[in-house]
DNA sequence: AATCGTCTGCTTTTT
DNA sequence: GCAGACGATT
């Protein structure tokens, strides 16, 4: 029946996958099969016939979801109706189910990033007075932690942010769009409020379990209260030494205090790691015992003790960066390793430039985790921009990017009026837009060019709002129909440029039509998942290989053999801002999952001194390393590392490598 | 509307 | 040191 065997599992992780009744906490050290347990506990759930459709496994990334179900696929024959979500596309599907009760419609639109901002300065450039200065950013983040610590938007007028988070929710109400707070906030808030619709949901996934648990904020911990049943088998997987999201209003409280939320847990503790050696495990033990609130715990393992783990003192970071590539070379040509299985880890984006610089000059492929996403650039914005205008044409974000996109005669004194006008009506722009009354005050050239528009928008909403239509190809004439591919083109400074653009206009239309055939949400369908899934597309075409460069954020979850973890500095890790936010702990945390990313050698290094902002300043040791324990260490610098003798053997292979390469060409 | 030059102000970023 | 924002200029 079912392709997996429980008795692969240690005693530990037997016991977390067949406690199946009540609440259960996994405390799961890094790299002692986490989702190993996850997966089996699921198949042991179907293995006593619980209907698949009654199980719900959440997770934060879709990443983290989609390599659960595969797992699953192959541990058992029929996985069918499971529910695998993150926690967004989850409360998504509350939302588009129940949200009117809220007074959205079912429609919403759900903003991004960029969109949040520029809406955001659009608030405050109206609401400040001269003397006041609010970034959106600032803002942005503030209202976050506020949507998710549950605080609603001040009645008065008292402080600057407080009256721009009232006005942001309001107009976003009346744009029907949610932001990526609100998929939550709402969705407790539409469990909380309406007994009916939390009957809906309540009880109905008889078991709940959630990974990363550790990383969940208080609106997270809400939605699984409020979901589980009675009893509540609520399981949750996490390890508190590995919460680096607090300052994205993560609460490690949450699973330090399980039993507060959950009383009477079952608790299981995973410390065999399958992952690193002793000695890097021993080292991060060192480090994270120096934390003062936290569920002991300590990793052990097989794998034998391994190599030391290696301190460099560096000049400056410039060597740095080049010592770390150059040793990566030499590792990667002595076969110890293909360049996957090297890894950079630092503290922040900007020290991947040196990086960069130096893997460029010696020709060795690298892949640098972060930037940019797909999702993000403007021609991808601008067609998902009318697409999300035909379908909510109520969302006037969208509307102004695309009304003069391309030119189409419609300047921004225009829409300027127009803005004015709609908000004088209490409608939207587009509705405003639409009016003769409003028209007449135009010039006859853009009256024309403005109903010539609505025309548009119009044509295409009727023909996507047909049953079964080819909404695929409908978009496709659209694009052709409004010239948007010649515009982009004309737009672009480089034919470089105008290629790249082009062809990932294309790459969505291709995954629209994809979509279309394989699943049949339609084109909300489409938007949803695209926005809750913002990585997907950059990374189909960017499965490049070679050496990660990846900030310790981001390596979370990830496993390399030969890790270099750089700039272990005061200021730089800990970050200086930690010092004066008081968040030491969580950058002590930081460290450890860097250490922890590591299966067979970990060389960390630090600078006297360092660039920053221009001028080179001087700069001291982590204190970490002097938390470390210096029995699995050794404290080396960069001029005795120069200076050793190379070993015989390693010069032949090297050798022998070198002319493999030279032959095989 | 587009481009150039000056100013500013600097973590991390699952969705 | 460098990107991003903004305002002055054509």
């Amino acid at each position: 029946m079912s392709r997996f065997r429980l008795f692969d599992l240690n005693p530990a992780q037997h016991d977390a996958a067949t406690t199946l009744e009540g609440p259960l906490l996994i405390l799961a050290g890094a790299g002692t099969g986490k989702t190993r347990v996850i997966t089996a506990r699921i198949a042991v759930l179907l293995g006593h016939d619980v209907p698949p459709h009654q199980i719900l496994a959440v997770t934060f990334t879709n990443k983290a979801a989609n390599e659960m179900r595969d797992r699953i696929k192959g541990m058992v024959d029929d996985a069918k109706g499971l529910n695998i979500s993150t926690f967004h596309a989850l409360c998504l599907r509350i939302l588009r189910v129940s949200i009117e009760k809220l007074g959205y419609k079912n429609t919403f639109s759900i903003y991004s990033e960029g969109d949040q901002l520029g809406l955001l300065k659009k608030i405050i450039n109206r609401t400040s007075a001269q003397d006041e200065n609010l970034e959106p950013a600032v803002a942005k983040a503030w209202i976050s932690k506020a949507k998710n610590n549950g605080w609603r938007p001040p009645e008065d007028d008292e402080t600057l942010v407080g009256s721009v988070y009232r006005q942001y929710q309001i107009a976003l109400k009346q744009l029907n769009a949610v932001d990526f707070d609100d998929l939550l906030m709402l969705a407790v808030r539409v469990m909380d409020d309406h007994e009916d619709v939390r009957d809906l949901w309540r009880g109905r996934f008889r078991y709940i379990m959630v990974d990363e648990f550790q990383d969940t904020n208080k609106l997270q911990l809400d939605l699984v209260t409020l979901l589980a049943g009675d009893p509540p088998n609520v399981c949750v997987v996490g390890d508190d030494d590995q919460s680096i999201y607090g300052w994205r209003g993560a609460e490690v409280s949450n699973i330090l205090d399980f039993e507060r939320y959950f009383p009477n847990p079952h608790i299981v503790k995973l410390e065999q790691n399958y992952r690193s050696t002793n000695a890097i495990l021993r080292t991060a033990n060192s480090l994270i015992k120096n934390n003062p609130r936290r569920r002991p715990k300590s990793l052990w393992s097989d794998n034998g003790d391994g190599e030391k783990v290696r301190i460099v003192q560096m000049p400056d970071d410039r060597v740095e960066a080049s010592f770390v590539t150059e040793e990566i070379q030499r590792m990667q040509m002595e076969n110890l390793a293909p360049w996957e299985e090297f890894a950079v880890l630092y503290r922040m984006n900007a020290q991947s430039r040196l990086l960069e610089n130096n893997f460029r000059r010696l020709k060795i492929p690298y892949r640098l985790v972060g930037g940019k996403s797909f999702y993000d650039r403007r021609e991808v914005k601008d067609v998902l921009a009318y697409l999300s205008v035909i379908l909510n044409p109520t969302d006037d974000v969208s509307l102004f990017r695309i009304v003069n996109t391309p030119a189409r005669g419609i300047s921004g004194a225009t829409t300027e009026r127009a803005m004015e006008q709609s908000i004088a009506d209490k409608c939207s722009v587009f509705e405003t837009l639409r009016s003769e009354e409003f028209l007449a005050t135009f010039t006859k050239k853009t009256a024309g060019a403005i109903r010539d528009f609505a025309a548009l928008l119009d044509r295409y909403e009727t023909r996507i709002l047909e049953p079964a239509a080819d909404f695929a190809s409908i978009v496709n004439a659209m694009v052709e129909e409004i010239g948007y591919l010649e515009d982009l083109k004309r737009s672009c400074k480089t034919p470089e440029e105008a290629l790249s653009r082009e062809s990932n206009v294309r790459e969505m239309l291709n995954a629209l039509a994809d979509y279309q055939e394989r699943k049949d949400g339609g084109l909300q369908g489409f938007l949803d998942d695209l926005a809750l899934d913002q990585k997907k597309e950059e990374e189909d075409d960017d499965q490049a290989k070679g050496v990660t460069l990846i900030t310790l954020h981001a390596a979370k979850g990830l496993e390399f053999s030969h890790v270099h973890l750089i700039g272990l500095e005061e200021g730089l890790l800990p970050h200086a801002r930690s010092k004066l936010e008081g968040t030491l702990d969580e950058e002590r945390r930081l460290l450890y999952v860097g250490i922890t990313r590591a299966r067979k050698t970990l060389t960390m290094t630090h600078c006297n001194s360092r660039l920053k902002f221009g001028n080179t300043s001087p700069c001291s040791p982590s204190i970490f390393i002097r938390e470390l324990a210096t029995d699995d260490l050794e404290l080396t610098n960069h001029h005795a590392l120069m200076n050793q003798p190379v070993e015989d053997s390693s010069v032949r292979a090297s050798f022998a490598r070198m002319r493999e390469m030279l032959e095989g060409k």
